[in-house]
DNA sequence: GTCTATATTCCGATAGAC
DNA sequence: GTCTATCGGAATATAGAC
């Protein structure tokens, strides 16, 4: 991995673990072993950082939908829990989770970088969850659109809650039951325990 | 109000705008027309404010318990739905919300309150869901803990994601949706435009 | 091109004036 | 007691060495 991408690697962890205002380039040099200006060379500021860790983990979440097959909505939903369950286990937050209560102190680029972040996942999500109440493995009321906001909810505050409130009990808590509301015919206990391969191990949101 | 409560008071109104880790000595002083080092007489460091704008807040729900006749566990969760109203309206977050993002860069006494904080809130609502569910008024399966968290966490996000997604109609889509999964006979429009008479307006959670 | 040394600003905190 | 002047350090960012 080049010295580019580590920074962006090293940065999201850092912006999941810590929050994006409590990350600084000093965090990022004393991993990487270099000075925190030569971070600078590369990101000249702090939101070209900011903006590029967006846009990687958007490209991610592009990239595995373009290669799931068509008629997966289950399949991916699991992986969205899945990953979660595991950013639960290393109690590290979303980036929606970590980003979004730093919201008001971003400038513009950084604001909309987060608002497409939100609704671009909430869309996936929203997809997901109409096809799945479509094929009536799912039922709920209301649109797809608007459930999709209280799936996300429910993940990003467990992890949130759960990093305080003690292990990862609470993430398969909230797990359990929104999926017994969503009527769903599988449980977060049914799920393999979260990969460890992914390309960058942090994703998806 | 005395130059004390007031700094309190500036601080809370703050850390839901702009979260704790956001918000400086010198924002306060700017507010109140006085030097940031004056707010450090009052509270010598920063975890000194911290730890008196949480006491306060659980003080004010401890009151509120306590003045409120039995068998209104509906009307409290009442008033907890209408107070998140107004924080979505005014675009604040919630305590909880606005703290636990920041919780790891937190000392020792600023995360045992943040936990205080969390467990003090969700026993409240756990115990009013518990009510609720013995005289019939709303209904779910597992116990009243899990379930208050997960009303806590749809009722944080909703907070959270409706700053960067556009209007309080995220709020009320989200409510909307848990007092249905929770079978309540009551909606969101059907609450009281939320009371702007509190002592402290940012109150409660 | 890539990184180090350095500047600048702002933070939380202390010492001392009134 | 209450607040002002000021410190030491860390943050982001720039200028220039290699």
């Amino acid at each position: 991995m080049n010295t580019r991408d580590k920074i962006v690697y090293i940065a999201d962890e850092l912006i999941r673990s810590q929050g994006y205002n409590a990350f600084s380039y000093n965090d990022i040099g004393k991993d990487m072993a270099i000075r925190p200006a030569a971070v600078h060379y590369h990101f000249p500021t702090k939101t070209d950082l900011g903006l590029e860790v967006i846009r990687q983990e958007l490209a991610r979440v592009t990239a595995f939908r373009r290669q799931a097959p068509d008629g997966t909505s289950g399949d991916q939903l699991k992986r969205l829990f899945q990953t979660f369950w595991r950013q639960s286990v290393e109690r590290r937050l979303c980036l929606i989770g970590a980003l979004t209560p730093d919201f008001t102190t971003f400038d513009d680029p950084m604001q909309d970088a987060v608002k497409k972040l939100c609704s671009e996942i909430a869309g996936w999500v929203a997809v997901c969850l109409e096809e799945e109440r479509k094929e009536g493995r799912m039922r709920f009321e209301g649109t797809a659109a608007d459930r999709a906001l209280l799936v996300l909810s429910t993940l990003l505050s467990s992890l949130l809650l759960g990093r305080v409130m003690g292990g990862h009990s609470v993430f398969e808590s909230m797990a359990d039951q929104l999926l017994r509301d969503l009527g769903a015919d599988w449980k977060v206990w049914d799920l393999e325990p979260p990969p460890e391969d992914y390309d960058n191990p942090y994703s998806y949101i």
